[in-house]
Formats: C-alpha cells, sequence, structure tokens
DNA sequence: CTGTATCCAAAGTGATACTG
DNA sequence: CAGTATCACTTTGGATACAG
C-alpha cells in the first residue's frame, strides 16, 4: 500500500454539506426558494408560479411539496371555489437566507477566476 | 391582475446561488472537494479513486474535469510508465471551505426540524 | 384555480471492456 | 495507471390533457 486515505472522515451518504446539496438541488429549488423570501407573505400557487416562470405546474407543486415535507414553507388550503392554495416561507426558511447570501457572496468574489460560462 | 411579483429580480439564469449549487451538484462533487480539501496535497488518480469510493473511473475523470476548468483543481501528469497523474486542491477551491462549512453547519443546526430522512 | 396522470425527451449514473 | 468508449438503466424535467 502506497496511500490510504479511504478511512478518513467521508463526505459520504450522512454528511451534511451532501444532504445540503440535496436540499436545494434541483432547476427549480433556488429561484423558487428566494421568490418565497423575497415576498415573505402568503402567496397563491398562480402567482407564485408567474413569478417563476417558466416553470411547470407539475414542477411547482412537486419541488413546494418538498419543502413543506422539510418545514421550508408552508401550505394553508382555503375551502373555497375555486381553490385557493397560499404558500409562504417559514422561520427555518428565512434562516436559510444568511446562509445562501454567503454562498453567493463567494461565487461573485470569484467569478472571474472560475471562467467558463456559469 | 391581483398580484405581480413577474418583474422582481428573478433568481434566474445568471443568478450566483444557481450557479453555485451547479458547481457542487453531482453525486459526487462534494465528497471529492472535500477529500481534496482534507488532503490538500497531490494525490494520485487512483488513491483519490479508493478514497472516495464506490466511484467509477468515469465520473471521477469527468468531475475532476470539471474542477480543473472551474480553477477549483489542478492536475499534472508525469512523462512515465505507468502513467502518473496528480491532482490537487487550488487556493480558490480551498478559499470555498469556510463557506461549505457554513452550510454544514446549518445543516447540522437544524436537522431536526427539516425531520424526513436526509 | 390547483392540482394529478401520462407520455416522452434529456440528463445523470453505473458497469464493463478496451487502449496507450 | 489513467483514462476512453459503449451500453443500459435511472432520474429529472417538460408538454399536455384532464379532474375536483
Amino acid at each position: 500500500m502506497t496511500n490510504n486515505f479511504s478511512t478518513l472522515p467521508v463526505a459520504g451518504e450522512s454528511c451534511p454539506m451532501v444532504s445540503f446539496v440535496n436540499l436545494i438541488s434541483g432547476k427549480w429549488a433556488i429561484p423558487i426558494l428566494y421568490r418565497l423570501m423575497v415576498i415573505d407573505e402568503p402567496v397563491r400557487f398562480s402567482d407564485l408560479q408567474r413569478a417563476v416562470h417558466p416553470i411547470t405546474q407539475k414542477e411547482l407543486t412537486r419541488q413546494l411539496r418538498q419543502f413543506e415535507a422539510r418545514k421550508l414553507v408552508t401550505r394553508q388550503v382555503f375551502a373555497q371555489v375555486p381553490p385557493r392554495v397560499e404558500y409562504q416561507i417559514t422561520e427555518l426558511g428565512k434562516s436559510l437566507r444568511p446562509t445562501l447570501d454567503s454562498l453567493a457572496q463567494w461565487m461573485r468574489n470569484n467569478a472571474e477566476q472560475l471562467q467558463e460560462q456559469l
């Protein structure tokens, strides 16, 4: 054996960084979350869809359900016809903002060095 | 028009957060990057593969090439036979660590609230 | 209006064999 | 040893139609 790093603590399955990436991965995750952060009040499904266009109904629903399961977003249904459903970012969701901002800041600071189209 | 958020600054194509997510997305991106950060010296391809198992050669190559293009990793080829290629994290790559650490910290702090298997 | 269901295309990933 | 090539499979996402 020349070299063996295989027993170091791996950034594997239960690694918080990997979990974090899973949380915000997906084409529309950040756009939706960011919108809800900016709006910071209840928004109707259709308004949100317009704000995050051109997302499809299916994808918006799927991502919102995932955020809801993670307690990043609340979903409130009004017993009306036509239906009215409002989504709103939670305190937990908002607490992500400073972290995401520091990410964005690093990205802006180093955009040039990273070259390639990003 | 009842509500119109569609002209707010969108977290769209050129949003730094989206760019950041693209940078670290993919099943093996974080595990590889984290390993290179921890090791912090030149590593041979095969040693790295063992350290990030069970990644395939194809995926390790692909991800390393992408990091190289983004200047997060250097690649040095030695004119030997059998071939010897060493990869090493750059200063730019290392500069990502505090940011990733704060990500991980947020995740650890809120793991319970996020519930669901993560 | 807010979904769900279906079908399809594209992207991501793994297994394996092969090359210099 | 360090890749590349090929193929199969899975996951993701988009388009469209439809239901309550």
